[in-house]
DNA sequence: TGACAATATCCGGTTATCCGGTTATAAAAA
DNA sequence: TTTTTATAACCGGATAACCGGATATTGTCA
């Protein structure tokens, strides 16, 4: 029962709880974007991805300079209940819903700013 | 959303896991008997109940020198839904299974000598 | 190749967690 | 009241978690 006590731990981060969070909201998304809309350094951004990597929570893929990650559970286990409750428990939080509307907001910045420098948008 | 990084925090510690599963098997329990189950100090035992207690995932009621524990969950609550997942998750768990077992044994022979010392007997 | 940008890892410092052992409390029994 | 029993609270030490800042790595582009 080690096991299922390090799954929670890996839950008992505020931090953690945010990326996730943000991860069911968008699919995919890289480390620059959750260090803004979370407002941490990057250092500590990249230090949770791969803590939640490392657990199997999330995917990660290389494009070009940026690593995006993604979550990575299989439908039906126990992990995707788990976030499924997650996701109903945080729903009922402005807090959590700001977060969302913040990061809609970057990824639209983003958006214009690649769009101006002739950069390929991803925006959809 | 720092209250729900609180939330699996008291899930992220062996321990609390095997208290919490031992009481959704049985309802009500005392201190020693956790304590004989898990083959825990007194001590140990005692601080993570009262930690359990303090975060409203259980209940006291003392009876002369024993306290009992009992959850302690809205039903349909999220702390309820929560409880319910790490059930599942655990019920696959023959580690899990073992300590039911040693549950009932340690119930009944708790009874079997409270019957023969002429003191009330509970077993049902 | 060299400069740069995004990310990962390392370093040390601070804080939190967990533990066993001890002491304090509260109820029952003598 | 004193003693005993079950439990809670406290204490100090060991370990682990988390953090920001610095450095290393990886990929891109001129």
């Amino acid at each position: 029962m080690k096991a299922e006590a390090r799954l929670f731990k890996s839950l008992a981060d505020e931090t953690r709880l945010k990326i996730l969070w943000l991860l069911m909201a968008k699919e995919e998304l890289c480390v620059c974007d959750i260090m803004a809309v979370l407002g941490i350094t990057q250092s500590k951004a990249s230090r949770h991805l791969r803590y939640l990597y490392h657990l199997g929570w999330v995917n990660d893929r290389r494009e070009g300079v940026w690593m995006n990650y993604r979550l990575n559970v299989a439908p039906g286990s126990p992990e995707d209940k788990q976030l499924k409750l997650l996701e109903e428990i945080l729903g009922s939080r402005p807090e959590a819903q700001a977060l969302k509307e913040k990061l809609e907001q970057r990824l639209a910045a983003k958006c214009e700013t690649m769009a101006s420098t002739a950069a390929a948008c991803k925006c959809s």
